[in-house]
DNA sequence: TAACACTATGTAATAATATAACATTTATAA
DNA sequence: TTATAAATGTTATATTATTACATAGTGTTA
């Protein structure tokens, strides 16, 4: 049994919980200065405001920073605890990001050696291609 | 036979290779803003001419951007095209980067399908970690 | 050569992304 | 309650990247 949406759910600031709702409704990645302008009727004036709510919320894995395009997106997988080990793809024309959940690919990702036998727990991964709708 | 140093040195322009051999002589990633500090005494004084240079280097496969450090490293690949499937690791610790040359990983990710079947030539993977000097 | 297309360069201004520093408040728990 | 950690508010500033426009070089071909 994973963990609940509920569970992910609770202990959540005021302003995180102000921002993950934001970026957990929206369907596309979020940057941080659009975040800013539509949570600014809520309060949260000053981009370190959004900046710390987004650290935080990263940091327990209820969002994904998309390294490629400075852009936030929630976490969809609510039964994984991937919060470290994500990966993406990336249409390239529309920018559409989905969340990859692939029990094959993270497990040979949290598997793989380099050359000095050394294994990484820790890992981003971006895809880049076309979506069904723009290929 | 993959493209020899030679034929990848080749066509530079001048402020390509000045900001090349900047880059590749580097025992570390460089920003783009060090990299201007480094290459004023050789007359490049904009944030823009050392941005189009990078763009072009890019694009051409002679080095790459880590994303998740916004910095840049020459490619060492080179026997290799992979310039748009690249995988690096990185030590939270030292900010050590390594570009990972690995036949399997390379296979295994070009060929790794989603769930719609699709698949992907272009990708960037940033395993995080400790290297052999800060484990 | 001349005309053309293409690539690269120079320069100034500005946009977009992110953090430092410091004061205060709120939540948690011993 | 007292102590501690986490979160907030605010201002200023640092860092990263692009827009806009003018100019110069490079290679191709009519
Ligand atoms: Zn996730
Ligand atoms: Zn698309
Ligand atoms: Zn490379
Ligand atoms: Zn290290």
């Amino acid at each position: 049994m994973g963990i609940s949406k509920i569970d992910k759910m609770q202990n959540l600031s005021k302003n995180q919980q102000i921002i993950f709702d934001l970026i957990d409704k929206s369907s596309e990645p979020l940057k941080a200065y659009t975040i800013l302008f539509n949570v600014q009727k809520k309060g949260i004036k000053a981009p370190l405001q959004v900046y710390r709510a987004l650290d935080k919320l990263v940091e327990i894995g209820k969002i994904h920073k998309i390294e490629s395009r400075n852009a936030f997106i929630a976490c969809h997988n609510s039964s994984c605890q991937v919060a470290k080990a994500t990966a993406f793809s990336i249409c390239e024309i529309c920018e559409k990001v989905t969340e990859i959940s692939s029990a094959g690919l993270s497990k040979y990702l949290a598997n793989f050696k380099d050359k000095d036998g050394m294994k990484y727990s820790k890992y981003n991964l971006e895809f880049f291609g076309l979506c069904k709708k723009c290929r």
